[in-house]
Parts: C-alpha cells; structure tokens; sequence
DNA sequence: GCCAAGTATCTTAGTACTGTGATGTTTGTA
DNA sequence: TACAAACATCACAGTACTAAGATACTTGGC
C-alpha cells in the first residue's frame, strides 16, 4: 500500500496546540507574498482536489486492507474482471505504472495464484494477463463491498453534486492530459 | 519523486492497438457484474477523481523537476514559506507523512541548507523547522514559476468552474473525512 | 529477403518513503 | 510526587514502485 494516510506516533489527535501562540525566537517572517486572484483559485482547486482525492483514497484503501493486495493490484484485478483478459500494454495504460512495474505486479499476482499469463497468438512479443478460476472468485466476492464503500465515502454529495463534480473533473482531467507538460526552463 | 507519471517504453503513444482483436483463446469470460446506478455513479466520480488529480499531479512534477527536491520535499517547503516556521508536529499534518517521515525530510532539507531546527521556547519536547535564508531565496525564487504551472494546468476550466469545483471537492473530502474509515469485516 | 525502427516485456539497481518499536525528554494531571 | 501522554528522534527492515537498459519479436521500406 502506497500510503495509507500514516498511523504513526501522534499522527492526527486533534487540537492540543495552545503552545503554537509562543512565536519562536526569531520573527515568524510569514511574509506572505501577494498572488493574483486568478493564482489564487487555481492553487485552492489543486488543494482540495488532493485533499478529496486522499480522504476518499483512505476509504478505498481501509477496505482493503487486511486483504493481502495493495490497492494497485486490486485495480489490476478489477480491470481484469469488468474487461476480461488484457494486454500487459494494455494493463499499464489502465492502471498508469511504468513498465517494469507491470511485470512486478504481475508477477506477484501470478504468485498468489490470482492471474495468469497468456501467449497472445498473432504477436509473440506481447502477453495477456488473465484471471485464474481463483482470482475471478476471490474478486467477485470482495468487489461487492468494495462498491459499497466507495459509494459509502463519496456520499456526503447528493447524486446530482455527484454528477456535476464528475463532469467537471472529466473535463479538468482530459483538459490537464492534453496539455504538453511543462517546458523545462 | 513518487510517480512523475510513468515515462517508460511505450508508455502513451495512442491508438496502435490493432492486435487487440484477435480475442484469446480462453473465453473472455466478461460476466460483467450488473450495477445498480447509484454505485455507477459513485465509482464513475472516483475513478475521474483520481484521474483529475494525477493529470494536474504530473505538471506539478514537471515543474519541480530538476530543483534535486522531491515533491514532498517541495511542500514543506511552501508550508513554512506561507506559514513561517511550523512545530515539526504541525508540518506532519499538513504533509500527511509519518513521524519518521518528517525527521527523514526535515533532515535532508537541513542537509541541503534550505532548512534548520528551532528549539521552542516553552515547550522544550518541541522543535520548529524554519527556513534559512537560503531556503527562503530559494523557495521564493521558484513558487511564481509554480503557481503559473498549477494554474496552466487547471485552465481546461474556467474560473466560475474551478470556483465550482473547489466547492464539491472541498465539501466532498470534509464529508470523508468526518466519516469513519471502514469498519474492518 | 534484409535491415532499421518500432513495440512488448523483462531485468537490474535505486529511491522515497512506510511501519514498528525503542529511547529520551518534557508536560499536564491525579 | 508519580505517571500517562505528547513530541521528536533513531534504527532498521520492508515495500512499491521508477528509470534505464537489455532482449525478443514484428513491421515497413527498399
């Protein structure tokens, strides 16, 4: 699991800071720089953006926890089970993760006897990656749930909010993968 | 860096599948799993959510790459430019690491003479971290560049659309937040 | 038919962390 | 005065990847 929001020492317990007051020795030097308003909203959506999408994420990830796959792999499995057979090609543009990462995954996959590889006939360079009898049982019965909790942790917008946030955010997607990245200065 | 968005072989490069075709030999067994509309929903928003958020990731990436600091690196960084020095503790829940985490980074930017540790004045468990002047310099040299590049990256919605955003994502991640993580089964 | 270029996967080494658990210090509370 | 709880730190094994390169196969042009 990649990260599960820490659980380490101390981690959220919430408010206590009353020592914050005491500024520290040297001046708190919060020259906060001026930014237009236009920077302004648009560093604001890239907060909450991450913030929404780790505190669903932490949700995602609790119900999966204790199963024995990372969060990665039970995306794999998903593709898989609503998709059938894919290419490993195919698989990484699915679940975004280098190359190598693909095989590794894989590989751990095929280790706990969830998928399995196929030759694909017509290309002997390229292989699929497919369900076992026992992978498809073990994901047919844990995606059930699965649903329920995303469905649990988006719920605090009405189904319309739903709706309309998941069109804005198709569109901020789609709009933010076009762009070229960034000219390196 | 975490995942700049992987750069590997063959990783984008679009439409080329035209082998896909030839099915496999097993049966593509899709017994796709009926859903009812409300989950459909519900994963459809969590699925363009964590697209949102990697697209706009990757031009953060882009921008801070080549700086030798990671990204997390980059937000503490911002935290204490904005905020002025934070109590170690306080840096932690706004970079959402673990403990060990924050003694790991706060040492490296230490290291590199963009950081130092302030011992605090009537509560002597606690440290704050600071920027140097060197740190500063440098942090104010590169946020402008920064924020254009955030700002470039969410111009695919217009400023009435990022305000609406802004409001479901904010609402959504404080509704998820409040919302007790699973109960494990 | 030959070969360069392209595509698919795998291999290797490295990185940025995490989690656990222990240690020391300090603080607020009983 | 004791003692639990908070803050930071360290040590260390482990994880989920990445980037870069190697290998194997395929394709298109000549």
């Amino acid at each position: 699991m990649k990260r599960p929001t820490p659980k380490t020492r101390s981690a959220a317990p919430g408010r206590s800071r009353s020592r914050t007051a005491p500024q520290p020795a040297r001046p708190a030097a919060s020259a906060a720089p001026r930014r237009s308003p236009t920077e302004e909203t648009a560093l604001k959506l890239w907060v909450v953006l991450t913030r929404a999408q780790d505190a669903v994420k932490a949700h995602v990830e609790a119900d999966i926890a204790g199963l024995e796959i990372t969060t990665t792999e039970f995306g794999i499995l998903e593709a898989l089970y609503h998709r059938g057979p894919l290419l490993l090609g195919d698989v990484q543009k699915k679940i975004l993760v280098s190359s190598g990462g693909v095989t590794y995954l894989v590989d751990r996959l095929v280790a706990k006897g969830l998928v399995e590889r196929q030759d694909c006939p017509g290309d002997r360079r390229a292989r699929y990656a497919a369900l076992t009898p026992a992978g498809r049982t073990f994901i047919g019965r844990i995606f059930p749930r699965h649903a329920q909790a995303i469905l649990r942790a988006v719920s605090g917008l009405t189904k319309a909010e739903q709706l309309a946030a998941t069109d804005l955010l198709r569109r901020l997607g789609h709009a933010a993968s076009a762009l070229p990245v960034a000219p390196a200065p």
